[in-house]
DNA sequence: ATGCTCAATGGAACCGGTTCCATAATGGGC
DNA sequence: GCCCATTATGGAACCGGTTCCATTGAGCAT
C-alpha cells in the first residue's frame, strides 16, 4: 500500500528542491523549462506519483465530490445517476456515493458527511435537506446542488411538475375521460415532498381548467412501490362508480396499477386507461404512456452547476427548470363506453 | 470548508497532551477513565469533529473502498451495487464509484486508482481485470475482490454459467423444442469474457446430453443491448428453416428478441419461446421466462468477502459460487406444430 | 528502603505534500 | 557601474492527526 517514492525522494534524483518539485506537479509556471524537464524526467523514471491523502491535508481538498442517493428506493434515480456520472468522470473528481432511504438516515448522513470533510462538493438527489442540514452544508461552505427537490440556499434543478402532471390529466380529458382519479406519493413525508405536492397541484388545475368537479374518493396516495399502488388501484377500481382514467405519480407505481387492472380483467386501455410519470426504463417496456423527465439530463446539468459551484463559490444559487414531454403510447385511450 | 478546532484545541482545553486525545480518539486503554471523560467532555462541548484527511495521512488508510463497475451498460450491475452499497454502508469505509465501459477505458482507470492510493480496498463488478492491473493491485497489495468475472488471484462471486445455461436449454429441451438457437454476448471482448463461454459451453452441453445436432446458422452474437439482438433475432426467424425456441445471453437482449418477435407477427410464446438470463426487474415486468442468479446477493457476498479480505490481508482468495434458478413465466412454452 | 514492572502521560517526530519567504541571479534602465 | 524589478529556486514551516519513546508515579516484592 505504501507508496516508497516521495516528493522528496524525486527532488534529491533531479538536484532540486522540493519545492520546486511541487511547482512542476502543480504547473506552476515559475519553473524554467530545463528544470521542469529533468523533473519529468525523474518523475517518470522512478515510478513517482503523488500520495493523494498529503495533498488532501496541504491543500485542504478532498478532490471528491458527495453524491446522496436514495438508490433502492427511488428507480428514476439510476438514470439521474448515470447523467452525474457522465459529468464527474470529465472532472478531476471522484465520485463518492451515499444511500439514504428515509427522512431519519438523511438527517443522520448529511451532518457526518460535511463533519468529516471528505467531499468538497455535494449533490442531492430526490432528497429535500432539512433545515437543519441548510444551516450545516452553508456554514460549512460546502457547495451543493439539489436535484429533484428544492431549496432556495441551493442551485437546483427540477422540472415543472405542476406543467407536467396538468398535461397528463389534460391527456385524458382530451380522450374524453371525466372520471380521472390520481394515484400520489405521501405528501406529508419530509423526505422530497416538493413534487408530490406539485403533481396534484397540476392534477387539480387540469380539472378545474376543464370544469371538471374534484372528487374525494378519487384520491389515492401510497408509497412508490408496486404493490402499495396495486392495493389501492383496487380499492379505486371497485368503487361503485370507478374512474376510468388514472393519473398515477410515478411510473413504479403505475406499474402496480397494470398489475391491478390485469388482477381485474380490465383491459389497459380499453376499458381503463392509465399514465404515470417519468418514462423510467420500464415504461418503455410496458408502452406505459407517462410524462417524461430528462432524468439523465438532470443529473447532468446537477453535475455542471456543482462543478461550476465549486469553481466559483461566490455564485448565487440557480435554477434550472426541466420541461417534460407527454409520451403517448399504449395505455391511454378514448373514453369506449 | 476549515475545520477550526483542532486536536490541539482539545488537548489545551482538557488540560492534556495531544498523544492523550489521540488515544481517547482511537478507543485506546491506556487512558484513566478520568483523563478519558474529560477529553470526551472538550470534544463535545468543542464540537470537534477528526480531520479525515489528517488521519488518512497518519495512519496509511483512506477509509474508503472503490467500485468498479460498468453503470451504464449493464442492467445488471445496478442490482448487484444495491447488495454492495448495503454491506458496505454498515462499515466504516465510504464507497467511491468508478465507471468504466469498455477495455480501453478499464486499463487507465485501475493503474490510476492504484497509483492515487485513494481507495483501502477494490470491489471490480462484471470486469475481467487485465493481467498488468492484476500485477499492479498485487504489487501494492490493495485487497481486492471479483465479482462476476474471475481471476484465480483474487476472491471472486460468481454462478456458474455452465450450469445455468444447460438448465435454460434443458427446460426449452424439455418443452420439446428441438430447433434451439443461442444468442451470445462477444467471446473476443477482453472485457469480461468468462460468463459469455461459460453460457455457451452450457447450452452446448444440453444439446449434447439430449443428442440434438448443433447448428451453425442457431448461433448469432452481438453486444449486450435491445437493438443489436433485435436485429440478430430477425435473422435468426427468417431463415428457411427457423428455431422454435431461443436462449439469450442475456435478459437485456431478450427484450429486444421479444421486439423481434413482434416485428415479425410472432406469439411468444406459442410459435416461439424465448428464455434469458439473469432476470433483472424488467424480466419480472414482461413475464419473460429466465435463469435468476442472485444479483443482490452477489453484491453483498462481494462486500463481505472485501471487509473481510481488508481485516485479514493474508486470507487466501476464495470462491463462492452461487446456484442460478430456473424461472418460467411466460415467455416459453411446448412446442406447439 | 530499594528495585522492578506496569500504567499513564506528554510531546517531538513523522506522514508527504504545499506554500511562502528569503536569497541569488539576471536583465534593463539610468 | 549601480540600482531596481523580475524570475527562479531552496527549504523551513505548515496542514492535523498518529505513534513512539522518554518520563513519571504507583504498586508490589525482596
Amino acid at each position: 500500500m505504501k507508496n516508497s517514492v516521495t516528493i522528496r525522494d524525486v527532488a534529491k534524483h533531479a538536484g532540486v528542491g522540493v519545492g520546486t518539485v511541487s511547482r512542476v506537479l502543480n504547473n506552476n509556471p515559475s519553473v524554467s523549462d530545463l528544470t521542469r524537464q529533468k523533473v519529468l524526467s525523474v518523475i517518470d523514471s522512478l515510478n513517482f506519483s503523488p500520495s493523494q491523502a498529503a495533498r488532501r491535508l496541504s491543500r485542504g481538498k478532498t478532490m471528491a465530490v458527495g453524491v446522496v442517493v436514495p438508490f433502492f428506493t427511488n428507480p428514476s434515480v439510476v438514470k439521474r445517476l448515470q447523467g452525474v456520472i457522465s459529468v464527474i468522470a470529465t472532472s478531476q473528481y471522484d465520485l463518492v456515493l451515499f444511500d439514504v432511504e428515509n427522512a431519519e438516515d438523511r438527517d443522520g448522513l448529511l451532518k457526518n458527511i460535511i463533519q468529516r470533510e471528505i467531499v468538497d462538493g455535494l449533490l442531492i438527489i430526490s432528497l429535500k435537506p432539512s433545515e437543519n442540514d441548510v444551516t450545516e452544508i452553508v456554514e460549512a461552505n460546502v457547495p451543493t446542488v439539489i436535484v429533484d427537490a428544492e431549496h432556495p440556499g441551493f442551485s437546483r434543478v427540477i422540472v415543472d411538475n405542476v406543467a407536467g402532471a396538468r398535461q397528463a390529466t389534460e391527456h385524458l380529458i382530451q380522450l374524453g375521460h371525466h372520471q380521472i382519479a390520481y394515484l400520489n406519493d405521501d405528501p406529508t413525508n419530509p423526505f422530497n415532498n416538493a413534487p408530490t405536492h406539485d403533481r396534484y397541484q397540476g392534477y387539480l388545475q387540469a380539472l378545474e381548467g376543464a370544469g371538471i368537479p374534484v372528487r374525494a374518493g378519487y384520491y389515492r396516495q401510497g408509497t412508490l412501490d408496486r404493490e402499495s399502488a396495486r392495493h389501492l388501484t383496487r380499492e379505486l377500481l371497485q368503487l361503485p362508480d370507478p374512474p376510468t382514467a388514472l393519473f398515477v405519480y410515478s411510473d413504479t407505481q403505475a406499474i402496480g396499477v397494470l398489475e391491478a387492472a390485469r388482477d381485474l380483467g380490465l383491459n389497459v386501455p380499453e376499458d381503463f386507461s392509465v399514465i404515470g410519470y417519468d418514462d423510467i426504463e420500464a415504461a418503455k417496456l410496458l408502452h406505459l404512456t407517462t410524462i417524461r423527465q430528462s432524468l439523465y439530463e438532470s443529473g447532468v446539468i446537477g453535475g455542471q452547476l456543482l462543478l461550476e459551484q465549486m469553481l466559483e463559490p461566490s455564485l448565487e444559487p440557480d435554477e434550472v427548470v426541466l420541461e417534460t414531454e407527454l409520451i403517448v403510447r399504449g395505455t391511454t385511450a378514448p373514453l369506449s363506453s
